[in-house]
DNA sequence: CCGAAGATTGCCT
DNA sequence: GGCAATCTTCGGG
């Protein structure tokens, strides 16, 4: 790790310790709350970037049939039937990821989503990561990380992250304790964010009047893409490869 | 095998 | 507010 020349932090808000793995080794609704607060630091060669979390939905495995472990297990979802603290991330309309950390596998397996937080360190790096994708449009800093595709891009997460330890104090990905605890008060729960079935169970929560927090969007199918084309080949020949 | 949906986001009207 | 982008994964035929 970083040495250091006294014990004095040099960076307080990214100086808290990994949470210890029994944190995570309970059901999804009450890891979910208490990951309010905490946070997701990621170290690279390009620097490190810290996201306190501010938005999180909780996923019920085989008990959840919004949970992509519903139906079982799969080569995708096979992360959240191993052990609580790992981090489960999966790739979706076709550009996006998405990371969670696996919790407690009462139903099978189960997952804390991490749907949005705050850039607490690293900001220049979260910014110019975001920007990369941006043709016209200039992130605003509580936006870095504002949804959950987001966030994995502020943090630089992808699929190479899949199964990563993210209690394990030599892992470049944690999952750091809280340092000031989100009093209870200051939480919020609803409905979790564009999912079709279970749509209504309030499994979201996020800390009240957060900036960073993403805005809510119910479920809306996407119509049919446009067929493909039927008609007369326009190449008139073939093509080789 | 193939069709369709998807734990989303950005840009345009 | 609507819709395209873009492709993997899953489940049904």
């Amino acid at each position: 790790m970083t040495p250091r020349s006294s014990d004095a932090p040099a960076h307080p808000e990214t100086a808290t310790e990994v949470l210890p793995r029994d944190f995570f080794a309970r059901p999804s609704l009450q890891v979910a709350p208490d990951l309010l607060g905490c946070v997701i630091v990621h170290e690279t060669p390009e620097g490190l970037v810290a996201v306190m979390l501010t938005e999180v939905e909780a996923y019920d495995g085989q008990n959840d049939p919004a949970s992509h472990s519903y139906r079982g297990r799969t080569a995708r979802n096979a992360v959240m039937f191993g052990p609580p603290g790992h981090v489960y991330v999966y790739f979706t309309y076709g550009m996006h990821f998405c990371m969670n950390l696996v919790t407690q596998p009462v139903h099978g397996s189960s997952a804390v989503l991490l749907r949005a937080g705050r850039v607490i360190a690293g900001v220049p790096l979260a910014t110019a990561r975001r920007s990369r994708r941006l043709a016209r449009t200039i992130p605003r800093e509580v936006d870095l990380a504002r949804g959950p595709a987001r966030l994995c891009e502020a943090l630089a997460v992808d699929l190479s992250h899949d199964g990563a330890d993210a209690v394990d104090p030599a892992s470049p990905l944690r999952a750091l304790a809280s340092a000031t605890p989100v009093p209870t008060a200051e939480i919020s729960r609803g409905p979790r964010v564009g999912i079709s079935r279970a749509a209504d169970l309030p499994w979201r929560f996020w800390i009240t009047g957060e900036p960073t927090v993403s805005p809510y969007r119910a479920y809306a199918a996407r119509r049919p893409r446009t067929k493909p084309v039927t008609g007369p080949d326009r190449e008139g020949g073939t093509i080789s490869p």
